[in-house]
RNA sequence: GGGUUCUUAGCUCAGUUGGUUAGAGCGUCUGCUUGACGUGCAGAAGGUCAUAGGUUCGAAUCCUAUAGAACCCACCA
């Protein structure tokens, strides 16, 4: 017992006044740092880094209180746990913030020049790129903050770039002019998995297009009319009847007032539109495919802004793309050569960065072949070798692994790992030899081919994913390290980002170090509001993590958090919810106030611990260890959330409502000694069971550990040993014994409750049973409010009573004057109605030949067994029935 | 169009390989200043497990179909 003054604790846990002191004290004593040590087993996890640009939201609450409650529970087992954090600098997010803020400023991006834009970029992450990190502290996790990563990093960048050299030496890199989705408001190419897919309300237009030297048209439908500017060919299906005297005749593009051929080719749908496309092979990834097949015209008419270039008539020039819209209609309306619009619906893709949508547009890309990296990826989780939780993942992960298509990896942005190539641009006369690029991770200082140092680097920076997708083992420090804590054992993460960056770790770490880069998988549910909504902060639906840690504690977030969200399951927030994890937090508080206010006058004696013991005290030992199995067998496979409902149920129903209830009786009315033996033995079961807290609740865990005992200084519950499981200690009569007068206790206060008896009223109550021992009888008679309690084998039945019957054991209640007979009469016809309807399930069970036949023989005799026993019951309380008539 | 998941009490969800009278929390109702806690205690009400078939001695659980919901992938110019 330290020597605080306990008549301070207060009634209610202040977690405000104990968060920072613990979090202090943590990092003081560098508790979450690791070091490689052979003679312990590392746990490892990688943090999925946050963006810079990211603030805390409710997802990397759920995300890191789950990584950090199996970083501390590893620890407190006796791992070497290490979890690394980090950020990252997530390439187009950052630079569209970046270039956002210098326009407030007046300040363009091409007006001060790379060099320029990448300070204030830097000062950018300066400023705002280590907040979330502090936000994160105040949730109370573990991380080694010594070890904190930036994917931007000297030594990290280089190793990216080392990356980008060997795939490029082993020939899965290459450049091409392809179509890729671009983004014009960031000027850059993205990946497929960047472009969101939105249902669009939008128009069908159908256009005539006059055939050349005759006065016939095609009529082409387009939702993109403005493209049409752009088009050089107009296909049919082959098998058409309606257009086979069409083919390989010209028709006059309009507007522009170009020659394009009419083709044949098999993409086209008869049934859609009039059933002749019109063919832009320059911005549609199918009219691209097309236009090779059939060699047509390649003609793009879209500056990097998506406004028009001079490809197009002079009076389209500069125009927008939604401008050049409602121009191109206007002038094929005039011209009469709009057919007819409807409306139609279609999906567009957006831009997940640049928040407008893409154009399908052909420019020079780096692009990495991935069908051969990604098969030993595939085969890996196939076996087993890694594995998801929930499961069902795995499908999806196949279904993508098994489509991939090469990534595009290059992005015309500047804040990122810039492209390792250089270009020889030297003297005029070795440009001929020089086509090759020079690929290496150091600035090369002249051309290998012709010495010249007029070199230039591609100007283009890396996709993000092609950086982060080394995380897994690039955050440590050198081999050694990698060596020790590679391959890692958790990644906790959203589903959204499964071929973003966990199929690219899977792919890395398997091409570049061999193994996997780690064994189990964690995808977390979706936190959305309470209809059901994402929260999104157009919305406004989105709780700041920070005011809800003010308001309820970090503690009680966490928990409720946990306690929302099973496995795979969408979590249904709002911030009064917290007040489960509120409400819990208080509640061991109280428990643990409880204990300590009886050892103020009664002080622990660690040499009682195994005296004056009775069934109570045995049983709650045994519930704890079958707590621990549960809660074990959960951790293990990641049902976190049923976790956390094992040890909700111990705390407040074991411990609190009958161990801590129980044990008033002897406190009130025991000798010191046993009084003594009792809140030690309380008090040590209370320390073990706050290390099982621990991990989700760290706060108050360690405030009352420190509170219960007196520690040394060092000491910390966040590093002491979690309780072990013992079989030895359960103890299945003990649990008997409780269990009966768990049974009597709770069937004489529902009738009390149901005879509206009021709690201060103390009454008799007979026991007509052998079995009952005196012991057990001090627990009926405190906690039922009975003062007298009769028990014998023959107790003849009082009149005017109310009964109840457990197992073969009799209880009733005189309540004479008291007693309202109808009622009483209810509440027996109510509880013989209920066990007829069972009885009569057994019977025609036990009664078919074919169960008694074929059911397994155990199974059978439960049955048997139950019935008996609910015949006995029936048959008893028949009688008090009749004798009520 | 293809795939995945889901549908159990008013709400949010548990329910392990088929075998107790289908559970919990919140909410509701009744009672309680019981010497840890009203952020609490005791008691109660509330479900033909989405629907229809099937397999089985036995189905919330397995299979098929239907309806509804969510997400992912691919796409129709």
């Amino acid at each position: 017992m330290t020597n605080n003054a306990l008549n301070e604790i207060p009634k209610a846990y202040n977690p405000s006044s104990t968060e920072a002191k613990w979090y202090k004290y943590w990092l003081e004593k560098k508790y979450f740092h690791s070091e490689p040590n052979k003679s312990k087993n590392p746990y490892t996890i990688v943090i999925p880094p946050p963006n810079i640009t990211g603030v805390l939201h409710m997802g990397h609450i759920l995300n890191n209180t789950i990584q950090d409650i199996y970083i501390r529970l590893k620890r407190m087992q006796g791992n070497n746990a290490c979890w690394v954090p980090g950020t990252d600098h997530a390439s187009i997010a950052t630079e569209t913030k970046v270039i956002a803020h210098l326009k407030e400023l007046g300040i363009s991006k091409y007006e001060i020049g790379r060099d320029e834009f990448l300070k204030h970029c830097w000062e950018w992450r300066e400023k705002y790129g280590g907040i979330i990190i502090q936000q994160l502290k105040k949730l109370g996790v573990s991380c080694d903050w010594d070890r904190i990563r930036f994917t931007l990093d000297d030594d990290y960048y280089k190793a990216v770039l080392k990356a980008f050299v060997q795939l490029y030496n082993e020939g899965y890199i290459y450049r091409g002019y392809r179509m890729v989705n671009w983004c014009p408001a960031s000027k850059s190419a993205i990946s497929d998995e960047e472009v969101d897919y939105k249902t669009v309300n939008g128009k069908l237009y159908y256009f005539r297009y006059p055939l050349k030297d005759s006065d016939e048209y095609i009529v082409v439908a387009t939702t993109r009319p403005e493209t049409m500017l752009g088009d050089t060919g107009v296909a049919v299906n082959p098998d058409d009847e309606r257009y086979k005297k069409f083919i390989d005749k010209k028709v006059i593009l309009p507007l522009v007032n170009r020659e394009i051929p009419v083709f044949a080719d098999e993409y086209v749908d008869k049934e859609f539109g009039t059933g002749a496309v019109k063919v832009t092979p320059a911005h549609d990834v199918n009219d691209y495919e097309m236009g090779i097949r059939h060699k047509l015209e390649i003609i793009n008419i879209f500056n990097e802004d998506a406004s028009f270039n001079n490809n197009v008539p002079e009076e389209f020039r500069g125009l927008d793309r939604f401008n050049a819209r409602k121009k191109v209609i206007q002038k094929l309306d005039e011209a009469r050569l709009l057919a007819k619009t409807e409306d139609y619906q279609n999906k567009v893709g957006y831009s997940q960065r640049g928040g407008v949508p893409i154009e399908p547009y052909l420019s020079e890309q780096w692009f990495m072949k991935m069908d051969e990296l990604a098969k030993p990826a595939l085969d890996v989780v196939k076996e087993g070798k890694i594995k998801f939780h929930p499961s069902h993942w795995v499908k999806t992960y196949e279904h993508w692994m098994s489509n991939i298509k090469d990534w595009c990896i290059s992005r015309q942005l500047w804040w990122g790992h810039r492209i390792p190539v250089w270009y020889c641009i030297g003297d005029d006369h070795c440009k001929l030899e020089c086509k090759q690029p020079i690929v290496s991770v150091e600035t090369p200082a002249e051309c290998q081919h012709c010495g010249s140092k007029n070199l230039k680097q591609d100007e283009d920076v890396l996709d993000t994913w092609a950086s982060s997708w080394l995380w897994a083992y690039d955050v440590f420090r050198d081999e050694k390290e990698q060596q020790y804590y590679y391959p890692t054992d958790l990644l906790v993460t959203a589903p959204d980002i499964i071929f973003f960056w966990v199929a690219r770790m899977i792919i890395a770490g398997l091409h570049f170090k061999n193994n996997i880069p780690f064994r189990d998988v964690y995808f977390t549910s979706v936190i959305r509001d309470e209809v059901g909504r994402k929260m999104s902060k157009s919305l406004g639906n989105s709780p700041d993590p920070l005011d809800v840690i003010e308001e309820y504690g970090a503690d009680a977030l966490r928990f409720t958090v946990i306690y929302l969200a099973p496995l795979g399951q969408d979590v249904l927030f709002s911030v009064d919810k917290c007040e489960i994890g509120r409400n819990f937090a208080n509640k061991i508080w109280n428990a643990g106030r409880f204990l300590m206010m009886n050892a103020q006058n009664i002080p622990v004696n660690k040499s009682l611990a195994d005296k004056h013991s009775d069934f109570s005290d045995e049983w709650i030992i045994s519930r704890f260890n079958h707590t621990l199995i549960d809660f074990t067998r959960a951790m293990d496979n990641y049902e976190i959330n049923n976790a956390t409902k094992i040890i909700y149920a111990f705390v407040w129903n074991d411990f609190c409502d009958w161990y801590i209830e129980l044990a008033k009786n002897r406190l009130y009315s025991s000798s010191d000694e046993v009084k003594s033996a009792l809140l030690t033995r309380a008090l040590s079961l209370f320390g073990e069971m706050l290390k099982m807290i621990h991990p989700f609740m760290p706060f108050i865990s360690e405030e009352l550990w420190h509170l219960i005992e007196k520690r040394k200084d060092g000491e910390s519950i966040s590093v002491s040993h979690f309780p072990a499981a013992d079989k030895n200690r359960i103890n299945p009569s003990a649990e008997h014994e409780m269990e009966f007068v768990q049974e009597i206790i709770t069937a004489i206060r529902n009738i009390r409750g149901e005879m509206n008896i009021p709690p201060s009223k103390l009454i008799t109550a007979h026991l007509k049973s052998a079995e009952v021992k005196s012991y057990q009888a001090d627990y009926i008679k405190k906690l039922a409010k009975v003062d007298e309690l009769v028990i014998s084998a023959d107790v003849k039945k009082p009149k005017a009573s109310a009964s109840a019957v457990i197992k073969d054991c009799e209880i009733y209640i005189p309540l004479e004057g008291l007693i309202d007979l109808e009622a009483e009469k209810q509440r027996l016809q109510k509880e013989i109605i209920r066990l007829e309807g069972a009885l009569a399930g057994i019977d025609k069970k036990l009664s078919n030949e074919k169960f008694v036949q074929n059911a397994n023989p155990d199974v059978v005799k439960k049955e048997r067994l139950k019935r008996d026993d609910w015949q006995t019951q029936l048959e008893k309380l028949q009688e008090n029935l009749n004798s009520l008539n």
